[in-house]
DNA sequence: TATGGCATGTAAGGTGTTACATGATTCC
DNA sequence: GGAATCATGTAACACCTTACATGCCATA
C-alpha cells in the first residue's frame, strides 16, 4: 500500500479520497485499496516523515498529502528491488478444479471467461482514452511504462480467455 | 492458506512437513507457505472440524492430518465461488517504472527475463516429468487440470518474456 | 558423534479486510 | 431540504512474515 501512495502522490499531492478513486481507475484491475489500509497507511508514512500533509484552508474536512524527498527515495529503493512471486489465486483454485463436478466447473469456466471478456473491452476503453488524449497533447510527463502495462494487461487476459475456450472445448 | 492445505489433504493425509514440501513443488511457483502460516492454520482447521490429527505410535514427533467430511465440504465450496483480484505485485511495480532511471530499469528487465526464462525451463521439466509418469501408468487418479495450470503458467511466463523482450528492444 | 534432514511450533510485529461512525459539501 | 457524493477515520478481527527455539532420527 505505502509504495502505491508514495507512486500515486509523485504526480501530484492528493487527499486520502482522490487517491483510492485514483487507485481504483488506474491499476485497480489488480490492487485493490480500501479506506481501512489506506489511511493507516497514511499515517505510517506521515510518522515516517516520507510524506507530509495539508489541512486545507477553504475546505475544513480535507487534508491533502504531498510526498517529501525521503519518500521518493524510498519509494525509488523499492521500484528497483526484484519481485518475488505474488499469489495468484485464480491458479490456485484452478490447480484444484479437478475436484468440481463437471456442470459446476462448465458454469465457473463460463463465467470467468465473461469477466474476462468484459475486463478486456474495459482495457480496450482505457487504451483508447488514452490514445486520444495522446493525440490532444493532454498529458504533460510521459508514462510509457504504463502503456506497456495496459498492453500487458490485455496480453494476459487474452491468454487466459484463450486458455479458457480451449479447456472448455475439449472438456465435455 | 486452509484451502490450501484441504486440497492437498484430499489426495492423502499428510504431516505439517510434508504438506509443506508438497505445496512446494506442486504449487511453488505461485504459493509460498511458510511455517509460522501452516502450523497456525492446522490448528485453525483442526478446531473447526475441517480435518482430523493423528499422532504416529512409531514416531513420536510427528503428526498425521487427515480431511474431514466438513472439510471436503468447505473446500468445495471455496472452489466454486468466483475469485476476486489478486494482487499483481509485479505489474504494480511496472506501472512505476518511467519514475527508474533507464540504466537500472534496463537491469531489472534483464534480470527478470533471465528469471522467466528459469522458470519456463522449470515448468518444462515438470511437464517432461508429468509425461513421463503418465506413460509409466503411475498415477493413480486423473488430474486433468494441473496440467492444465502448467501449460497455463508456460504460456503465461512465456508473454511476459516476449513482453520484456519487446520493451527492451524499443527502449535504447 | 556430528551433520543434515525431519518435524513441530511460538512470539513479535505488521498489515490487510470489513463494518461502522461521522461530518461537510454540492446540486436538484 | 434531501440525496448523493465528498471526506476522514477507527475497531475488531484475521492472517501472514520473519526469526527464533527445540527435539528426533538416520547415516557417514
Amino acid at each position: 500500500m505505502d509504495f502505491v501512495i508514495l507512486g500515486m502522490l509523485l504526480e501530484r499531492p492528493m487527499s486520502g479520497y482522490e487517491l483510492k478513486k485514483t487507485v481504483d481507475v488506474t491499476i485497480g484491475l489488480f490492487y485493490k485499496a480500501s479506506y481501512g489500509s489506506l489511511y493507516p497507511a497514511l499515517k505510517r508514512l506521515e510518522n515516517r516523515g516520507w510524506i507530509g500533509v495539508n489541512e486545507s484552508d477553504n475546505q475544513k474536512n480535507k487534508k491533502t498529502a504531498y510526498i517529501q524527498p525521503e519518500g521518493k527515495a524510498a519509494f525509488l529503493d523499492w521500484l528497483q528491488i526484484p519481485t518475488q512471486l505474488s499469489r495468484k489465486e485464480q491458479m490456485l483454485r484452478f490447480f484444484f478444479f479437478d475436484y468440481l463436478d463437471q456442470p459446476t466447473r462448465q458454469k465457473r469456466l463460463t463465467e470467468r471467461a465473461d469477466t474476462l471478456r468484459k475486463e478486456i473491452k474495459q482495457l480496450e476503453r482505457v487504451e483508447a482514452d488514452l490514445a486520444d488524449k495522446f493525440h490532444n497533447r493532454e498529458q504533460a510527463t510521459n508514462h510509457n511504462y504504463r502503456i506497456h502495462v495496459l498492453h500487458y494487461g490485455l496480453q494476459y487476459l487474452t491468454v487466459e480467455l484463450n486458455w479458457i475456450q480451449q479447456i472448455r472445448e475439449d472438456e465435455p
